[in-house]
DNA sequence: ATCCTGTAATATGTCGGAGTAATTAGCAGA
DNA sequence: TCTGCTAATTACTCCGACATATTACAGGAT
């Protein structure tokens, strides 16, 4: 258990400045404490049972007002990272207690070094998860649904994966592929995962060029979905992650 | 779009008396404003595009002072049901911006009328991704996790289902099958969203009695992840989501 | 040794005000 | 009449202080 909070100072001093030229415009204040403090949480930095020191004293520590500091406690609170209790102090909840699925704690989770084995978890949810969708697009889609996967997937071959646009047009496809379930949860798991697992795609591509071209798979997967065979989509999809796993697992040994 | 706040009063008075004696112990005054909020938008109380009229009208409305009400946006804020902007007050964001998957998220769905179709879309999820984990289950089970679910499901017998103690057990069994994955992200998904669910089994528990034994279900998973079978585990887990989503559907009608 | 009780520490709830950003409307010019 | 800019209003954001309630902890009694 730490008592005191190390160097957390700075939350957003680039320049030693006024607080309002650091910021953002969007960008709250409070946001951006809870921000540092859910990274601080997902990084280990701190530890399950943890206790962050009393209030007034971290809001001091962070130089700011402790309405800010409870705001941004709020919303940890939210997600379940932290429990508060009167005189015990902000304590840093068991794992199991965690929002894991929160977009937000997904990219905090993301935003320092990714912890192998929950990529590892993360890719063998997707990989439950993605085949079981095409299999149902393939059942479900319609006309427009196959016009928006088709239109995305000629933006991924004009413009490559090396390029944002291109990363968008991947995403567009496989959203593409989600709404056509007609299922909200699991467009909206798939989505808060693959937002996170975007962000590995762009870890990724620092580490090298394109391990292969990925086109033809999606296509396949596209075909299937159009040809309205549920079996062959899933096993396409199926590919997809695979693919995606494997790049993604080389790139991060290094 | 709704203009002035409709009969959002009395949070939490069901006596005239002090407040303290009104909300529990353990429960904070922003919680429950966040909590009546929430359910008020889970409910379609507030569609998305409404906006909840200005801070300083609305605290006074709810009788609660403005740092309660912000603290309680901020909540919401963060489980992506609102957002807000100066000058342009509290909007409901559209529902794909909202974390479906917050197990309080869930919880408020489930509070009111829970929507049909959402019940449907999370059975469907819970049918893909439960017997997938039965299959990962059935290979990286150890003899403690085996032990778990043996005891569950003696305990499942010695209650049944009609009692809490059961439902535990129940509850417990499911639990055991997932941490025997070792896959933290199926872990949490899977229990938000059974949570919620097991709210539906005391929905219909108030409907009828128990429309059978699902006992045996429950024994055909256990034996198949014992035996280290993948495919019969999930099968068999298939069968038993089946038949959830049968018994609560059936419920749900009358 | 266990239980109880009092106290101090700490988080929670409240308030009002100053600051800031954005929408809206009003005005000037083409 | 339409377009572009300016200004004022409005609502959120942040702040610091005060009052309150709860609880952990310690010290004493049984």
């Amino acid at each position: 258990m730490v008592k005191e909070n190390p160097s957390l100072q700075n939350i957003e001093a680039e320049n030693g400045g006024a607080t309002k030229a650091v910021r953002g415009p969007g960008r709250r204040l409070h946001g951006a404490i809870a921000h540092k403090l859910g990274m601080a949480i997902l990084s280990g930095h701190y530890a399950p049972g943890d206790v962050l020191s009393g209030e007034v004293a971290f809001a001091e520590e962070l130089e700011v007002s402790r309405s800010a500091y409870r705001e941004a406690i709020q919303v940890l609170t939210a997600k379940g990272l932290v429990e508060s209790r009167p005189k015990a102090g902000t304590r840093v909840l068991p794992r199991n207690r965690w929002n894991l699925l929160d977009p937000e704690v997904l990219a905090w989770a993301f935003a320092g070094e990714p912890d192998i084995q929950f990529v590892r978890d993360l890719f063998e949810l997707r990989a439950i998860v993605e085949p079981a969708a095409a299999r149902l697009a393939a059942v479900r889609r319609d006309k427009d649904d196959l016009k928006i996967m088709k239109d995305a997937l000629s933006a991924m071959r004009r413009h490559t994966l090396a390029t944002e646009a291109g990363r968008a047009a991947d995403r567009d496809f496989h959203n593409a592929i989600l709404h056509a379930t007609r299922n909200d949860a699991l467009l909206v798991l798939t989505a808060s995962i693959g937002a996170a697992v975007n962000w590995t795609t762009q870890y990724k591509q620092r580490a090298r060029a394109l391990p292969r071209n990925p086109i033809p798979d999606h296509v396949r997967v596209y075909d299937a979905i159009a040809a309205g065979d549920p079996a062959a989509a899933a096993e396409a999809m199926g590919v997809l992650v695979d693919l995606a796993l494997e790049d993604t697992a080389s790139a991060m040994q290094r």
